[in-house]
DNA sequence: GATGAATGAGGATTCATTCAT
DNA sequence: GATGAATGAATCCTCATTCAT
């Protein structure tokens, strides 16, 4: 489930928390390699031990995120049966937790895809799309069982996970909304977007 | 209707173009200076000439941005009536027309904002907030009228403008699908997010 | 009397006082040209128009002070008699007045000729070896009639002009004490380091 | 006696002896720091890597030429009694020799404190109100016993402090005056200054 | 006579990275 | 395994100066 990302030591996290810190408040190619090794209390040095080169710390960050993402997602995945409506709001669930966190809370993942090698870009934009797929899949259920009614599959999709993403633009931890509303309002519009029109007769558990 | 910018020289242009593709490509902290004038066929010092700095460059291209996409979404407005719906889809063809053109296929006010001044930071967030405004207005005579039935007016709205947004990640000019084809999907979108519901006997004109 | 020297129109006189405080500030090389032309209100080629380049600036700069301390000391003697103590007593009241005023206050003359052309350097070395040649001929008066004992005339030469030089490192027109002060301390220091020992029958008129 | 000054390994030598040359011969601010490095046969970053920046060099310059003039004068001062006459004496012969040696020969510490940062400004000034002070004291001990019979001990030693200094403007290492004359010299010339008269029946032993 | 635009060279500094220890 | 020292290349930017207008 998880790949074969590198060694999750004491040291890792902490440069990985460091680098996800300072690429978030400078980008990319604005954050200096040797603030990294600072703000981790490691040494330079240390840090080249850990980590071959500044990418491949920008890879294993997003890399590690999507091993979070996948997880939360297919944790919230595992509580629900088979109903659409429901495995939608479970992948909702796990997108605005993930964006909630602080592993989503940055958009490194939506601009800092151009900073990486061709290798790892392909290998990230793979595993993304293992993400998206199960959104894909999950609506062509939806759409195929005739309860979600959206004659626009694709920018269905497209339009709840920016809607999502977003989140992490304007949403704060320490302001008065949480999570737990967050969940329950994007579900809500998530289904509205696919035009959620439950069956009549066999009523959907809550 | 547009601002007090600046000039626009061929100069100007030529330097916001290059820097616009610079900065899409690389981010702003990946961007050197040296490649922006070399792209725009003018001598670096002649850059410094037109832009005191590479952050006032980057103002310089968001305020120019922002010019137009206020142009935009006015001449869209302005053929409109009063129905919010009819309204909002204005302003979604604005900013789906926008994310289509070459000043907003790059993502940069999303996370370059960062790299301004507080100065600069605050002045160009007002102009954002007064394009966020236009949505809000439209969103909120809808729902006043009845006419838009979404409970939380506040995440349709961020809803849509995050889908129209993300637009620009995915759709290339040179594909398929129209800009024509995306406006009239995402105006649909749009007012699905809103919930709209066109009054019984008031026919709404098209 | 004064030598060849640049025309003193207002514009001159203003880039000049400029440029003094400019170079004094942050020395001739720290100085930016621009900055000089901007505090002299004056567009940056109608300095050019004045002076052709950074380091003639440097030189109508000093050479201006040369005149003016020439001017000074020329009138000082010209007040006096034949009598060595009086006239170096007069040569040490001009110098004094020089150090004091605006031209005199920085130490633009001990330093900055390094960064003159060799000719400029030159020029300037002849008028300083003039102005100095008046100190050298009084005293060696004053030696050659015994009224001055000193027996390093040289030494006691240079230790009277660098006194008198060392006033513009630590007196300031804003405080307490006043030029007509230091002109009677420093003439009294300069006769105590040529050892004057006046005649006991004739009597000196002051 | 010295002080907690920056480390003192080769490469901090040479880079330190390099900078005093080039900030000798074309300011501070005319002074290139690539040519620093170069002059010490040191790459620019491992300039970098010993002092951080510009400034810092100028600093740890001035900073280590006074722990140099620090040391001679105590050592001096350390090989006489307890005269005034002595005393002065031997901080005389300790300027004369700074001054005719390496640290002393530029006249750094006269103009450039301007390119110092405040706090820099401030150590070095607090320095040299020490080395001052050594003067004033000694002075005033031979003014309070009454064999420096000077109306004005101030200007006594600020003159004695400027001939001294300024000895390095004149005198060259490879000319026929030795540094043992000037010490001699000036010894006179300071005893003179402060109008030394010994007491007539105890002897001053030489 | 005066200026705004333009420039090539060079300014100080920081970069990501390597390597001997 | 871990690090301080060292580096070449590149950074943004400013310099004194010129020239067409």
């Amino acid at each position: 489930m998880t790949s074969t990302a590198p060694l999750r030591t004491p040291g890792h996290q902490a440069l990985l928390a460091a680098a996800r810190e300072e690429f978030a408040e400078r980008g990319y190619g604005g954050a200096s390699i040797r603030d990294i090794a600072q703000r981790a209390a490691v040494s330079l040095a240390a840090l080249y031990h850990y980590y071959g080169s500044k990418q491949e710390l920008l890879y294993a960050l997003l890399d590690e995120g999507m091993d979070v993402y996948d997880q939360i997602s297919l944790q919230a995945l595992g509580r629900t049966g088979d109903d659409p409506a429901e495995r939608l709001e479970a992948l909702v669930e796990a997108l605005v937790r993930f964006r909630c966190g602080p592993r989503g809370s940055s958009q490194l993942e939506l601009t800092e895809f151009r900073s990486l090698s061709p290798e790892q870009h392909a290998a990230l934009r793979t595993r993304q799309a293992v993400a998206t797929g199960r959104f894909r899949e999950v609506i062509a259920d939806g759409v195929g069982s005739g309860i979600f009614r959206t004659p626009e599959p694709d920018d269905a999709r497209r339009a709840i996970i920016a809607a999502c993403n977003a989140i992490a633009q304007w949403w704060r931890p320490d302001g008065s909304i949480q999570p737990h509303d967050l969940i329950e309002r994007y579900s809500d519009l998530a289904l509205t977007i696919v035009e959620y029109r439950p069956r009549a007769l066999r009523r959907r558990a809550r």
